[in-house]
DNA sequence: CTTACTGGATAGTGGCAGTATCTAGTCTAG
DNA sequence: CTAGACTAGATACTGCCACTATCCAGTAAG
């Protein structure tokens, strides 16, 4: 397949197909000439899963390379490469930095309590999370002691479930293709359903106030 | 108290303030003479809102501005300015514009499953929700015919605690910021959670292999 | 042979979110 | 009373990101 054909079946121009390329995001085709490559399925697929992480989850170009690096690392096991995809995925907005020991200490409380122990000690998503609490304490927001207790088996039993959907007989990129996606794209979904039903729930408690 | 003054308690830049009320996000200082306004709690307090949606929420300024126009709409009930703040803080990523009848037809079924009978049969997120539906289609992410039914009980009873924390005592302007913080703060929490139960439920299946 | 297409390198574009500069008016310390 | 710092408002400029366009010489089909 030439690169036009590629960027036809696609929807992706030829120039950005280019740039995907130079920032390492896509292999270069087959090379049958100098001035002549050929791309195949790999290629369709694999761009087809740039533009939907890029699209509808507005994943910056930088952490498409981490994601696409982790799947290169053959050395790595399947949970190994998943936790770089989640680290890749967080989008890393400007929160406070270098989070203070007390909100440390009450996202690692939080993670025990949800009974995940198998989040790396390390894990970068600890103090993100850290620098979430800092700010919901810092905003005034009303926060109920119990609200963690409420929000975690929910939480756990979402990711369970989408974590079972993933089918485990495929090869490892076909796998954190599924983890991937699943998690922006259900995030994506998830985060709809939710302002939905803000919409409904606030009109149970608000309709016809002032 | 001064522009300047405004700028050290926020630690937001002069430019930035200038900037921010140049495009409507805050009001003008109450101007005391040709070179000269004076700003008060209310601006502290506003910029530390727009800075807290910026940061942690990476909301644009233009739906900001939205976002302030919507309260500042007094006909406007309560429940039609959280509709309006829900619409505002929908991020308008590029998804398939125009959702097909048969997803929209899907997105309308998940919303009476849910029994979000309140929900505007014109609400925007339900277009939203299609695109995102023909997404999960179109990509080969693998989707159980139920998979709404896990998910719904599970984003009704987050979102329904989510609006109970809002103190309804107070001004419609202050019930509108938590409603914002609550939808934009609360969801990144809960994001991270969900990438925590990730990492630990990737273990349990995938520890080890390859 | 001509025309369209190609890989690779390099330079340019548009949008967003600020940031800087300028002008002329105002306040405060000495 | 004046020098220096500060100010509102207008306008122009900047940095970053994700492309997009141009150029070059090689390839291939009609």
């Amino acid at each position: 397949m030439r690169i036009s054909e590629l960027a036809d079946t696609t929807g992706v121009s030829v120039a950005t197909i280019k740039y995907y390329v130079r920032e390492g995001l896509l292999s270069p085709g087959r090379k049958l000439a100098e001035r002549l490559a050929d791309y195949d399925d790999q290629h369709v697929r694999r761009l087809r899963l740039l533009r939907v992480l890029r699209d509808v989850g507005a994943v910056p170009v930088g952490a498409l390379k981490a994601l696409v690096d982790a799947t290169q690392d053959r050395s790595a096991s399947v949970h190994d490469m998943f936790g770089k995809a989640c680290d890749a995925l967080r989008t890393e907005t400007a929160v406070p930095e270098v989070p203070d020991e007390h909100t440390r200490a009450l996202a690692d409380q939080i993670v025990a309590q949800a009974g995940w122990t198998k989040v790396r000690p390390d894990a970068p998503e600890r103090d993100r999370l850290a620098s979430i609490i800092r700010v919901i304490l810092d905003s005034g927001l009303p926060t109920d002691p119990e609200g963690a207790a409420t929000y975690l088996p929910l939480v756990d039993a979402i990711a369970a479930y989408e974590l079972d959907q993933i089918d485990d007989t495929q090869d490892r990129e076909a796998m954190m293709e599924q983890m991937v996606l699943g998690q922006v794209v259900l995030g994506e979904f998830l985060l709809s359903l939710r302002r939905l039903a803000h919409e409904h729930h606030s009109a149970l408690r608000f309709a016809g106030r002032r």
